[in-house]
DNA sequence: TCTGGGGTCCTAGGACCC
DNA sequence: TCTGGGGTCCTAGGACCC
């Protein structure tokens, strides 16, 4: 369901991965601290502490020991579990500010705001804002406007200058043309690195310069959808309220790996666990994947040591949700496109051409009960996983000590999604 | 030693057809 | 040797997002 919008705002978590941490670990309150990638890799969120030290965002970690011994940087494992946990704590908490509500991404929401009088908006965020902090433990800010793209403006504008306290409404009266030409051409929602770079060329480096931009112009140079990002700057809505979550067209599933891999045997038992996951997610949104693709590469940091990658798009005979089958064709595609002699650091798959598990064509080899069986089993597994954890039934495919599996050593635990670790209060 | 993962949309161009 | 025009469908690649 789509729908046409007045005043929308835009309600982001600041520093969110931090800030999940911080709220089941508040000695790290205060400190600068970061959540690095999976294995441990490189820095995906940083507290304002961190961000003061100059840690940029996809530092390797690896290069930052000096502010770790020196300025008592700490760094943790990223912890998904959690993090989507709490975020749906956000979620329920701000559709109680607005029933109308977009779900943009893990740590931000769109929210309808045209039942609210203009002169009320600044105090309606501030309340919402004190609500979440109070009932969730995270820290947001808010961004009011006419449009996603201004409202996303103002909500970094709220971000910036602590004055603001975390809420700036630029719905009504402002002086829109000072507030433009003070943002930098590049921050715009829409707008990145290669945009950015074509507009400075023309004289185009702030906002205000882009909303008087050429409409033919721009949409030669940014497609369509740079159109669209320059009318919503003029303040005329192109991009509604998505109220209704869609299905995805495409899984992905893949991890660099904790070391290097040069086995065959090793490479399929990885691939067989990603593949795996993907496909739990396909089940869960009901769908069968057509295509599955499968990819692997060497490490693309280590330009001396010999480098190969390589993908297959593979057509499944019938389209298909069965984890033990998505395995099976998985393999056989890894197998095509391996070559000996190399030290792989990455692998994955990609599920997609999805169908719908409602209406599936049938199989002309007659295979039907045996998909039934199929079926089942996987109802059953995918239910004892989502009961027990993650991993409590696994496919023989995907190995027992997996050698390969990602580093993870600064973990915080799964404090709200598994009963054996919950936060202990000592009196 | 150590450098992420998972998505969407749009367009140009090729293949193919009449 | 010269060599049309219009349409559809598909895919690879590029741009963006968090």
């Amino acid at each position: 369901m789509r729908a046409i919008i007045g005043p929308v705002a835009l309600v982001d978590c600041n520093n969110f991965y931090v800030s999940c941490e911080r709220v089941f670990d508040p000695g790290l309150l205060r400190k600068p601290v970061v959540v690095l990638s999976n294995n441990d890799g490189c820095v995906v969120a940083r507290s304002n502490e961190a961000k003061g030290l100059g840690i940029g965002f996809g530092t390797p970690i690896f290069k930052c020991g000096e502010l770790v011994r020196s300025k008592g940087l700490k760094a943790l494992s990223s912890n998904y579990a959690l993090y989507g946990d709490m975020s749906r704590r956000v979620m329920d908490c701000l559709s109680r500010f607005s029933p109308r509500i977009e779900t943009y991404s893990i740590d931000e929401a769109f929210l309808d705001f045209s039942g609210i009088p203009l002169t009320e908006r600044t105090a309606y965020a501030h309340q919402l804002r004190r609500r979440v902090l109070k009932e969730v433990g995270i820290p947001v800010s808010v961004g009011v406007a006419t449009t996603k793209t201004l409202a996303k403006i103002a909500n970094k504008l709220a971000k910036r200058n602590a004055g603001l306290k975390g809420v700036l409404d630029i719905s009504g009266e402002v002086d829109m043309d000072a507030l433009l030409s003070a943002f930098p051409v590049s921050e715009i929602w829409g707008v990145g690195y290669r945009y950015s770079q074509t507009l400075n060329r023309h004289g185009i480096s702030n906002a205000l310069q882009l909303r008087g931009a050429d409409f033919s112009w721009v949409r030669k140079k940014m497609t369509i959808k740079g159109l669209r990002t320059v009318l919503e700057l003029r303040g005329i809505s192109c991009m509604p309220l998505e109220l209704m979550s869609k299905d995805k067209k495409a899984i992905t599933s893949s991890r660099s790996f904790g070391k290097p891999v040069v086995e065959l045997d090793e490479l399929k038992e990885a691939v067989a666990t990603y593949v795996s996951r993907a496909a739990v997610k396909l089940r869960a949104q009901g769908s069968l994947a057509g295509t599955l693709m499968v990819f692997l590469a060497t490490n693309r940091f280590k330009p001396d040591d010999p480098q190969y990658s390589n993908f297959l798009h593979l057509n499944l005979p019938t389209a298909t949700s069965d984890s033990p089958e998505l395995i099976r064709h998985a393999c056989f595609g890894l197998q095509r496109i391996y070559r000996e002699g190399f030290s792989y650091k990455q692998a994955g798959v990609i599920l997609s051409n999805f169908s719908s598990e409602r209406h599936t064509q049938l199989d002309i080899f007659g295979a039907e009960e045996k998909r039934e069986r199929g079926r089942k089993l996987m109802g059953v597994v995918d239910a004892v996983n989502l009961r027990f954890g993650r991993g409590t039934l696994e496919f023989a495919a995907c190995g027992l000590e997996q050698p390969w599996k990602t580093r993870q050593e600064m973990k915080s635990p799964a404090y709200t999604t598994n009963w054996d670790q919950l936060p202990v209060v000592r009196a």
